[in-house]
DNA sequence: GGGACCGTTTGGAACGTTCTAAACGTGGAG
DNA sequence: CTCCACGTTTAGAACGTTCCAAACGGTCCC
């Protein structure tokens, strides 16, 4: 029965199951962790006593004497739908492999190292990285402390200390390319995201695309980052020059919606004047609104390969670096068509 | 220099924090957590030693020792929206008084309750709910146990044993409707949430707005969910039968989105054959694709109650329940136009 | 009959911190 | 010169668990 005068009654512990048990607290111990040894009967014995007292085990007492948590701290951009996709995933990965989950989010006014913190301070034994921006140097640091897995990027080449589950960004940017030039596109530009994770190598992926097929000089990198605001406002960037160009690429799902925001709202049309592609295939351009052609990435694969590398690292011992890379699908949908061919006026 | 042969190195205890500066470990700790006592001189020694050993208190032992962990839990459905504003917002209101913030999911594969008990295996020392389902008798058994808020909904009445941060949902709906009918329609359809978190007083405010306004016999109610998906159902619903009503008030944005994408796709069009009404303001429906017109729910506001609420029974001992709620704010968008007048062939 | 061995159980130390109460050194009052 | 008070420091217990090595009670074998 809950106490109603506010006093929180004391917590059963192990001493106290193994009293009532009639037990050493050792034994009991051994019952409640399931570890082999104890006999039949002092395990009915003790998990009976358990029930009655409702204990459970101190998760503090347990980390500070096992040095373990089978904890993994998971860092995400709460307003991206593909990392909810990612998270989704990631839940039912790590459950499989006996390990809880815990999420702290980066948001515009707490960065990826705050986050980062408050997940060690938690102690999570292995970190994953969503979307992270660190350093290269910073990820090394890290690493050498705590399994870490980075998604979505890699970690900087050489001799990394951590791992990485990642598509072939590249690879990807080129099928949209492909797809766009395969429609009959020349003029197409890719706004990117800066320093953000992975538009690096998204970038690279654009510019050796267009050099394949010719379009060297056509190739242009507007700016941006992976969010609609950017996108939004690289539209805009492109609505004040004298002539659009007739495709673009964003730099994600997120980016690309907000492209499309920024083009109906000054009344270009989606895919009649424009073509525009995004990269996730978050559930974002699912929607029918939107339905937004874009690379998919396979965020449940993506997500079981990353929780199976810290795995490997904290229960095998696995100490090299992986990194982990999955092949892109194009997913054709509503906002890519052919250029308007330009009649004259006769 | 990071240890190149896997084996992570010891951590630094405040053990050899005491030695290197030449002190007990009980003064170690004082200064350490910025206790008053401490003279200059040891502060000052201390602080050097802890810093070249770069030691950072191990929290599993101070939570063990002090049973304080200055943790909040939170639990959120990592697809919405308008949980990714809350959880924005909750970081910057915990840190303000002192309190670091845990997230959980809660996904279509992870009860609440398993969310929960992660979150307080995790040593929280209270507990703030986005969009719980748990039942009245879940939440006065939790909040026997720790500080709990909940957010967006009531907690069954009665003598609750947690606190409440809310919008006037039903006011909400009352808003909504009194707009509809404003621009002439009758026919206003709700599709509701079940028994999603808040939709009972969503349903309530609706079904009282329509009387309110003599339109009883009109009432109607599809069921749905916060979801998409739920909201496209029940819009098929709908289009399976002879005539569409001309408005219909969601549950909330996800599901009003449901809706318009049914609808899109139907060729139904929104608003000039029916208006749609969301709920919460959430960043979807700000997308200028969807430009819904919708109901307010202040993230920001709501999200430094919620914590200050969990603050005040943890750090000034409160014991009685609180149930805040908070206006809403009717924003008008594009979803929403007055009714088409069929006129008859001449 | 005395070991050796096996499965099971146990006491006590250990993990890294905070808490409590007492000890310490110094200076001022009596 | 002693005593007390005060600001500072300290030793040691405590938190609740797991780890380790040793103890226990049989059975089996020589």
């Amino acid at each position: 029965m809950p106490n109603s005068d506010g006093a929180r009654p004391r917590r059963p512990t192990l001493n106290d199951v193994a009293a009532r048990a009639g037990v050493s607290r050792a034994l009991a111990s051994l019952v409640i962790r399931r570890a082999p040894g104890p006999s039949e009967e002092s395990r009915t014995r003790v998990l009976q006593a358990a029930d009655e007292l409702g204990y459970r085990p101190d998760p503090s007492a347990q980390v500070l004497r096992s040095h373990r948590s089978r904890l993994l701290g998971v860092t995400l951009t709460v307003h991206d739908t593909f990392h909810a996709d990612l998270v989704e995933a990631i839940y039912p990965a790590a459950a499989a492999l006996g390990y809880e989950v815990l999420l702290t989010a980066v948001t515009p006014t707490r960065a990826e190292d705050e986050a980062i913190d408050a997940l060690t301070a938690s102690r999570c034994e292995g970190l994953i990285l969503l979307g992270s921006v660190a350093t290269p140097a910073r990820l090394r640091e890290l690493g050498a402390t705590l399994p870490v897995v980075v998604l979505g990027r890699g970690a900087g080449g050489g001799k990394a200390a951590v791992d990485t589950v990642r598509t072939v960004d590249a690879a990807g940017l080129g099928r949209a390319v492909d797809h766009l030039v395969g429609l009959g596109h020349r003029r197409i530009v890719h706004v990117d995201a800066g320093r953000d994770a992975g538009a690096a190598e998204r970038r690279r992926g654009y510019r050796d695309a267009m050099r394949r097929h010719g379009l060297d000089d056509l190739a242009r990198i507007v700016p941006g980052r992976y969010t609609e605001q950017a996108g939004g406002d690289a539209a805009r960037v492109l609505l004040d020059e004298p002539a659009l160009p007739t495709a673009i690429v964003a730099a994600n799902d997120r980016c690309a919606v907000g492209v499309l925001d920024a083009f109906l709202r000054a009344g270009v049309r989606v895919p009649q004047d424009v073509s525009v592609v995004g990269f996730d295939d978050s559930q974002l351009a699912r929607l029918h609104h939107i339905d937004l052609t874009t690379v998919r990435q396979d965020a449940a694969r993506m997500a079981s390969l990353a929780v199976g590398a810290a795995a490997e690292r904290l229960d095998d011992g696995r100490t090299d670096a992986r990194d982990i890379t999955l092949d892109p699908e194009l997913v054709v949908r509503g906002t890519t068509a052919p250029p308007v061919t330009r009649r004259r006026a006769t």
